[in-house]
RNA sequence: GUGGCCUUAGCUCAACCGGCAGAGCAGCGGAUUGUGGUUCCGCAGGUUAUGGGUUCGACCCCCAUAGGCCACCCCA
């Protein structure tokens, strides 16, 4: 019906949603500074080669998801918007020469990625995603330290019940071995496979393990399993990752299907999900190893291990779980935002004053409004009680002698205060309230 | 990309079998002219998502498109 409507897939985050976005943002760079972590920027268009070299040509988000722009002339480089934020920041880590830093190099960065995906619930085609990085380091103590980061921003930002489930996908060494194995597995399966899941093994037979036929329950409960076909390297770093993360009481569960979509990953794979929801969207948020990723980008050899965290699901799932506690956290948010004081004025036209006296209680650190409406007294004062105001300043024929009327709206008492007072009044009001509050 | 369900005011929803599109909330204004979140009254807000079709007549039935949701594919 209205004229313009922002484009399928992506939403307005309207003030509230806006602002609970830019708390997330908060607890990220507060938990990522106490770790060492540093912020990094990196454009959300890219060379599309780094990503279809980076995330792999024949990945679903290379292949189907990806959001091109078209070129402006023959010339035009071929451009995609950021379908993660990993393969970029990789990149440049090369280009910066950040291995003349000190190793490994711990960057974070928050932000929207973009898929030409299916829009669903908790499922964008502009999402937001709080990334961490740490590169140079082969492990697997960086890896308990990265995954032990991510359970600490949910308990932080208040979602519960998130659950690590934990893997091992094989590094360049044992991984082809594997999979050589799967395949004749599901090869041998014969009739019993169903014709879908038979033209996916063409592709990546890796995908058949966490499929939700019904059918495939009992095929992949005997199919060989990666964590009994890894390299001696690879299982020893399994084993040391799971002891450092029980040595800093970390829960997790090895689930022996979980793949990731993206090829660079090698070695830890790992996701946070939470159960017990309705809906699909289950993962909120996973990542791993990728130790081949730096020199796909034209580097040396490099191992790197990050995550990426979908906020748009944090979101969807603080709504979903007591919402009686996330709305006592928005509404303790929304308190901070109240104005300390709205001006009104008995004379409708008096925007000048207005003005000036709310400029004068900002002058002295107070959060002060200035109605600016043409409406009547009675009008002002209302929206000031709605706002839920502390004091309303109200002026009048008191002006003449330089004086205001403070009206405490929350105890309903008023009294006469010299203009050249009143921030020094308001503030020391607001602040003894303040007190009382947390006491 | 595949299949299914849905779409009425800014929001949440009504409207009998196909017979004049309504309410609550939010917004704005008024209640004898300088004081409140309650109350009362009023105003505004709609091409019933969009475009076709059937019918004397369509919010209601049919088709298409768009968007949302659900299940897949896949993932955050």
């Amino acid at each position: 019906m209205p004229t313009f409507r922002a484009p399928r897939g992506t939403r307005d985050l309207l003030p509230e949603d806006a602002a609970r976005f830019l708390d997330f943002a908060r607890v990220a760079r507060d938990l990522t500074d106490r770790y060492g972590y540093r912020p990094i920027e990196t454009p959300v268009f890219e060379q599309a080669a780094v990503f279809e070299r980076g995330i792999g040509e024949v990945t679903d988000v290379v292949e189907k998801e990806l959001f091109r722009i078209a070129p402006r002339t023959d010339e035009a480089e071929a451009w995609a918007l950021r379908p993660e934020p990993t393969a970029g920041i990789a990149r440049a880590y090369v280009q910066h020469g950040m291995k003349t830093w000190p190793q490994p190099v711990r960057l974070t960065t928050i932000g929207p990625m973009f898929r030409y995906d299916r829009p669903q619930a908790g499922r964008y085609r502009q999402f937001w995603q709080f990334d961490v990085e740490a590169i140079g380091d082969p492990g697997p103590a960086i890896d308990a330290e990265i995954i032990e980061l991510g359970t600490r921003f949910y308990a932080e930002a208040g979602v519960a019940g998130v659950e690590v489930l934990v893997n091992s996908i094989g590094d360049a060494a044992c991984r082809p071995r594997y999979l050589q194995a799967l395949g004749r597995y599901y090869a041998g399966v014969g009739e019993a496979l169903p014709a879908a899941e038979r033209e996916r093994l063409g592709r990546n037979a890796l995908r058949l393990l966490d499929s939700k036929d019904p059918a495939m329950v009992p095929i992949n409960a005997a199919a060989p399993r990666i964590t009994d076909h890894l390299c001696d390297a690879c299982s020893e770093h399994f084993a040391a990752v799971r002891a450092h993360l029980e040595a800093l009481g970390v829960p997790h569960r090895v689930e022996a299907s979980l793949v990731r979509g993206l090829d660079y990953y090698t070695r830890t794979a790992f996701e946070f999900y939470v159960a017990g929801r309705s809906g699909q969207q289950q993962a909120l948020g996973g990542g791993g190893r990728y130790d081949g990723l730096i020199e796909l980008m034209g580097g040396q050899p490099t191992p790197g291990i990050g995550f990426g965290l979908g906020l748009d699901r944090v979101a969807l799932v603080l709504d979903e779980q007591g919402s009686e506690a996330s709305g006592a956290g928005a509404r303790a948010v929304d308190a901070a935002r109240r104005p300390d004081a709205v001006v009104v004025s008995a004379d409708p036209a008096d925007t000048v004053g207005r003005l000036q006296v709310a400029t004068q209680l900002r002058a002295s650190g107070l959060a002060a409004r200035a109605d600016l409406g043409a409406r009547k007294l009675g009008r002002q004062m209302e929206a000031a009680a709605r706002d839920g105001a502390h004091f309303a300043v109200i002026l009048g024929v008191e002006q003449a002698d330089g004086q205001v009327q403070l009206r405490d709206l929350k105890a309903g008492t008023q009294r006469l205060v010299a203009l050249a007072d009143l921030g020094r009044e308001v503030g020391r009001a607001v602040k003894q309230h303040r007190h009382g509050d947390a006491g």
